[in-house]
DNA sequence: AGGTATTCACATGAAACTATTCTCTGAGTTAGG
DNA sequence: TAACTCAGAGAATAGTTTCATGTGAATACCTGT
């Protein structure tokens, strides 16, 4: 370790861009949410009889991500427990995310999860799903109250269990005596609960809300409030929030997005020992979350998925032409397989992981016809050329070529 | 020349197979009464 | 005796193979001029 640490230390030590830079962190949830007013109004009358003592009726929300659903059902959630404990009501509301590995991504675990939440206990493994559900169905019931339940990204879920689990939900009211349950389900998807049983469908939709994505105008402001916060005064050069704006706009209006870019930013302009951030960085930002990106694919991605690509990297390496044909690959591939005693699959799942890697973003394939010579994929690697051999790297590292 | 029939090299679908993970059940164990 | 634990049976799941069918246009093959 020879290298001069020091400074790196101390400029991270002095900071002088930030004020609070958790303002820009994803899990950070600000005060005032702009741009929300009507969806949040609406989630919250569908919501009021509950102060009550009454039943709302379910609601179900989409929306792309970030743009602001989980943000804002939280915080009506929080209005609403605080106005009932002013009114004395018995209320109880509690959030889950369904996409956490682990700890709720099937019914078992979802229902395990709430359970905890409400206090209870339960082993993590071993006791069958009907009578955690009952336990669940006991501990609701034990008191008069009224319980939302809001259910996060519930897609991710379904998609890994039946819709059963879901219908026995929206029917739990029947079985209930004494306790009122609502259901809160949010989900990315739009075309979610088009795919599921219509009885789940009509009881869980009882009330729809669709959030729409930002506009760049709309982005600007939620990164000026939150960048005033975040970072010192006058750090931010004139133009950068604009910018970073219509980046994430273009983005489908992920605001999420947005304040990584800017975050982003100003961590490589503070790295530089910079005492502003330029417009400049905002386009650094934009490639290193690219870049993480892709990494972060070809690192977590199996054998076969590296296999497939390093095949398809080291044939745009001997070409002149960038294009290139399932065949080939497939050639290339198995000869690597070989080399790396690993087993070859057939031709046909080849050819669905080289969709995969193109939906991912990786390469640009294309389906043409060659007239006599057949049809095929045309098949282009789409990565920055800065990256290429970082990833060869990685390739021939995690396939040990 | 103009038309149509072939043919290639895969794509795309459906079903079956397989290994691994999850869920569930009952036997065995423990601890408290 | 009730509660808990744990191994193994059975079900669900993901990744893959096998079999079957589909596809667009360059090229081969006609056909009548």
């Amino acid at each position: 370790m020879g290298v001069h640490l020091g400074s790196i230390f101390d400029s991270a030590i002095k900071n002088t861009l930030f004020k609070d830079k958790s303002v820009l962190q994803t899990n950070y949830s600000p005060e005032s949410i702009p741009h929300r007013d009507k969806q949040i109004e609406q989630v919250a009358g569908i919501l009021a009889p509950v102060l009550r003592g009454e039943r709302a009726s379910n609601l179900f929300i989409y929306g792309k991500t970030g743009t602001g659903k989980t943000l804002s059902v939280q915080y009506v959630k929080n209005e609403l427990l605080k106005k009932a404990e002013q009114l004395g009501v018995n209320l109880r509301i509690e959030y889950l995310n369904c996409k956490l590995k682990k700890v709720a991504d099937t019914e078992y675990r979802i229902l395990a999860a709430l359970i905890q939440q409400l206090g209870g206990e339960i082993s993590a493994t071993g006791l069958p799903t009907d009578q955690v559900y009952n336990k669940f169905v006991q501990m609701i019931d034990s008191k008069k109250q009224v319980i939302v339940l809001i259910l996060d990204e519930i897609d991710q879920a379904i998609k890994k269990m039946s819709d059963s689990f879901l219908y026995s939900l929206t029917r739990l009211n029947s079985e209930l005596s004494q306790a009122q349950i609502s259901l809160i389900g949010i989900s990315n998807d739009v075309t979610f609960l088009e795919n599921i049983d219509p009885r789940v469908r009509s009881s869980l939709g009882e009330e729809e809300l669709v959030f729409p994505p930002y506009n760049a105008l709309q982005l600007q402001d939620i990164l000026n409030e939150r960048s005033q916060c975040s970072f010192k005064e006058g750090v931010i050069d004139e133009g950068v929030v604009a910018k970073c704006a219509a980046f994430a706009a273009r983005e489908h209006g992920d605001a999420r997005r947005a304040l990584d870019l800017l975050r982003i930013a100003g961590e490589l302009s503070e790295r530089e020992a910079n005492n502003k951030v330029d417009l400049k960085y905002i386009d650094l930002a934009n490639e290193k979350i690219e870049r993480d990106k892709i990494l972060d694919i070809v690192e977590t991605a199996t054998k076969q998925f590296q296999l497939i690509l390093y095949s398809i990297l080291s044939l745009t390496k001997n070409k002149k032409v960038p294009e290139m044909f399932t065949g080939d690959i497939y050639n290339l591939y198995q000869e690597t397989c070989k080399r790396t005693k690993t087993e070859i699959l057939t031709q046909r799942r080849v050819s669905d992981i080289i969709a995969e890697i193109d939906m991912l973003g990786l390469i640009n394939a294309n389906v043409i016809s060659k007239g006599r010579h057949g049809r095929t994929r045309e098949i282009k690697l789409s990565i920055p050329l800065q990256l290429f051999d970082k990833i060869e790297a990685i390739l021939i590292e995690s396939l040990g070529l």
